[in-house]
DNA sequence: GATTTTACGTA
DNA sequence: CGTACGTAAAATCT
């Protein structure tokens, strides 16, 4: 059926689709099946009206099996077929006759009818003149289908939509004001760092830095949203493009604006900082803003690079494209003057969406962080040695014992070929990946839990095999046969804003790569080989239990609120005596029987259920975790549960805080957004969401204290693992004498419920990060 | 050559 | 129907 547009004809705002489904082909009307229900939720979050909107799709019939492409001569759908062409006039003389002051383009083949641009993902979210009818305003978005299928993309859509009302209220198309200076001369660069310097006290710069391979090949410079400079200094090929004179005198002058009062702003302060010390020994003064941890703080579900973050900040055009090749200075000065738009925009949210102490608090996390990157940690090549050779020798037997097997060389690493191998040539019953939801499709597996099923059901001895040369591949691979520096370091950048939960992640460094990259991932086996500088030892300090305190005071568990309160400050022989142990009392409530009469076995089923229970794990993984049948796990679960009831209530209460704002906040301050679409995998990440940000805000509060109070001395601080610091003393220094220090910055006061409570620390000693022994402080 | 998928390491 | 990450190698896309 033909659908036509509906709406008032003297609408601000006109929708364009792509094409009829199925209901609006039914019904004759635009956006009224599945994806117009999320175009309601979209349209309720922007403030808009639907009634207000003239409603319209490109494609005026539905096109068999759905697809658009049926109205195009090419795949790539920029050739319409004559009937297409007919619509695209039908479109035309609409916006012609109702002048809308803006044409929201939703979708690719909308974005490209009214424009004739390719790519919704690059152009979202700018303001482009239609080609179709020029002079008329298109904001382009995401299709509300598409936001369907990937529930991720609605803060985006939404920002857009607010856009765009924003947009209606005049037929205006803005203009870009942006001077851009590309690649300037001396006489430019030093006439404008000059003014920098001249108004330091009034202006705040943003400064981007390119690199090539390690080397900075490009600066870019922005006081303002509407200027910037680029400055460059390697060409293409990584060779100098001044003279040593100029050169030399770029980096006086632009180190003299960065140890200045100016206020500076950087995307990513951690990389700009520590490229600018670490390679031109410039130490930046005054670091006032750094957008990639505003917009953390601000947003921290959503994708955070410069090209989004000016999408839905600033009204200027997409400059990606630019990034390679001779328009990389051009990109450069964008970048600056985009970052330096942006950080206004971020200024004024933080306080509007109270988040302004979680953005200090990170932005205090910059310096030791950073220094932790360019210091790097000592491998011992000896130890490295020797352990590639024991997994090389390791994996020579495997592969004997596997090629005696089977006689046929495949490849262990390929997914494809041991498909064929086990459930093909031997046979062996089929394995599917695990689901997060029955209506996910069912895909084929040969992944360790697979495998680990297959060999307990059929002993086939080549499982074993290929289960460990797996293990030995990936030890060998991914942390043992790394690159280390020429002072046989590896270095890793932490990085502030890297996860939703406010805890750090770890990557491979830029600035000086090397290592496996992340160095939160190590294995215990590969971290023999991680040594102490000379002359130092290693001291660990991690949070005892620490989601697990946190969540005892969540729900309230008095009993084991008591029990960590008990055992707060004793030492391991005290706990013992006084039967102080959190998964003995848990099996012994569980089952109605004496602490004592508790064995290992039933020890071990209190440890997986409380940990699996705190984050609402099912039977499977539960059932995994004790290597027992579904049904054994579920009576156990509901053993658990009945001892606990009181997990379950807390979890209904995140469920109605969720319903209300989808707004968690954690007892340390820190605020989060869920934006997920509403079911238990939001659930899930919300149930989790507060114990472990509570624990990494806890630690990294901790780590910047530390770092400040110590930074001074000849303690390095060394790793960070989430819920645990590592530091590094010289040999002849009293351990005890750091372990107290560390206290003083770990122990601090959390608040649940009006109930004020501190999480312990244990401590560890050693020589290498692999064989650290534990110290009981307390004894 | 770039991007996605599979598998797997940590807290 | 644990969640939170990052990397290597294979597989797939363009």
């Amino acid at each position: 059926m033909f659908v036509s547009t509906v709406g008032p004809l003297d609408a601000k705002i006109m929708l364009v689709g792509e094409a009829p489904g199925e209901t609006e082909d039914r019904l004759g009307k635009p956006f009224v099946g599945p994806a117009g229900k999320t175009l309601d939720r979209i349209l309720m979050e922007a403030g808009i009206s639907r009634h207000e909107c003239l409603i319209a799709n490109v494609a005026r019939e539905r096109p068999p099996g759905n697809k658009i492409s049926h109205y195009f001569e090419d795949s790539k759908c920029t050739m319409p077929k004559p009937q297409m062409k007919e619509w695209l006039k039908i479109l035309q003389n609409e916006i012609e006759t109702y002048r809308p002051n803006v044409v929201v383009a939703l979708g690719g083949t909308a974005l490209w009818a009214l424009t004739g641009m390719k790519g919704i993902k690059n152009f979202r979210g700018t303001i482009v003149e239609s080609s179709l009818v020029p002079g008329v305003k298109v904001v382009a978005t995401y299709h509300p289908q598409k936001v369907n299928y990937e529930w991720s993309l609605l803060f985006p859509t939404v920002m857009d939509m607010r856009k765009s009302l924003r947009e209606s209220d005049s037929p205006t198309i803005p203009i870009d004001r942006r001077e851009l200076i590309i690649a300037s001369k001396r006489q430019q660069w030093e006439d404008y760092l000059r003014e920098c310097l001249d108004k330091q006290h009034e202006w705040k710069i943003a400064i981007d830095l390119e690199a090539y391979h390690g080397h900075t090949s490009w600066v870019g410079i922005s006081h303002d949203k509407d200027f910037a400079m680029s400055v460059q200094v390697l060409d293409s090929d990584g060779y100098p493009v001044m003279n040593e004179n100029d050169e030399l005198a770029f980096w006086q002058l632009l180190g003299a604006v960065l140890t200045s009062d100016i206020k500076q702003i950087y995307h990513n302060a951690g990389y700009d900082v520590s490229q600018l010390w670490y390679t031109h020994g410039i130490l930046c003064k005054n670091v006032w803003m750094d957008t990639l941890i505003g917009a953390h703080a601000c947003w921290p579900e959503i994708e955070r690079n410069l090209g989004f973050l000016a999408s839905i900040c600033l009204n200027v055009p997409a400059w990606k494209h630019t990034s390679a090749g001779f328009t990389k200075g051009m990109y450069n000065a964008e970048d600056a003057a985009n970052t330096r738009g942006i950080a206004d925009v971020i200024d004024t949210e933080l306080d509007k969406a109270g988040v302004r102490h979680t953005y200090d608090s990170e932005m205090s996390q910059i310096e030791p962080a950073e220094f932790m990157q360019l210091n790097g940690v000592a491998i011992d090549p000896e130890i490295k040695e020797r352990l590639v050779k024991e997994n090389t020798d390791r994996l020579d037997l495997i592969e004997n014992g596997l090629s005696e097997l089977l006689k046929k060389e495949i490849n262990f690493k390929s997914p494809k070929q041991l498909q064929e191998l086990l459930y093909l040539d031997l046979g062996l019953p089929t394995q599917y990946k695990r689901r997060r939801s029955k209506y996910d499709e069912r895909k084929v597996t040969t992944d360790a839990e697979a495998l680990n099923k297959l060999y307990r059901e059929t002993k086939h001895p080549v499982l074993r095999l290929i289960l460990e040369h797996r293990k030995v591949t990936k030890l060998l691979d991914t942390f043992l046969n790394i690159e280390v520096t020429e002072s046989g370091k590896v270095h890793t950048s932490y990085n502030i804003a890297g996860t939703d939960t406010g805890r750090w992640s770890s990557s491979r460094s830029i600035i000086i790569p090397s290592g496996s990259g992340n160095l939160q991932n190590i294995p215990y086996e590969a971290r023999k080989m991680y040594v102490p500088p000379p002359g130092y030892k290693i001291i660990q300090a991690d949070y005892k239990q620490a989601e697990a305190v946190i969540v005892a005071y969540l729900i309230n568990d008095v009993r084991l609120k008591q029990m960590f309160q008990d055992s707060f400050g004793k030492s391991k022989k005290y706990c013992e005596e006084n039967k102080l142990d959190v998964h003995k009392l848990t099996a012994s409530l569980m089952y109605a029987i004496e602490f004592d009469e508790v064995t290992k076995e039933l020890r071990k089923i209190g440890k997986v259920l409380r940990h699996s229970s705190n984050y609402s794990a099912g039977p499977a993984v539960v059932a995994r975790e004790l290597g027992t049948t579904m049904t054994d796990a579920k009576k156990q679960l509901d053993l658990y549960h009945a001892m606990c009831p009181m997990l379950r209530i807390w979890h209904k209460k995140v469920q109605e805080q969720l319903q209300k704002n989808r707004t968690l906040i954690t007892p340390l301050g820190r605020k989060r957004v869920f934006m997920d679409r509403w079911g238990d995998t939001l659930f899930r990440s919300a149930y989790a969401f507060i114990p472990q940000s509570t624990v990494g805000d806890l630690l990294n509060k901790a780590l910047v204290h530390f770092y400040k109070t110590w930074k001074h001395t000849a303690m390095i601080l060394w790793l960070q693992l989430h819920d645990a610091m590592y530091i590094c003393v010289p040999e002849q220094d009293d351990e005890r004498m750091w372990m107290q220090r560390m206290l003083n910055s770990m122990l601090h006061d959390l608040t649940i419920d009006y109930e004020t409570f501190q999480i312990d620390v244990d401590f560890k000693v050693g020589h290498s990060w692999g064989t650290l022994e534990e110290y009981d402080y307390y004894a």
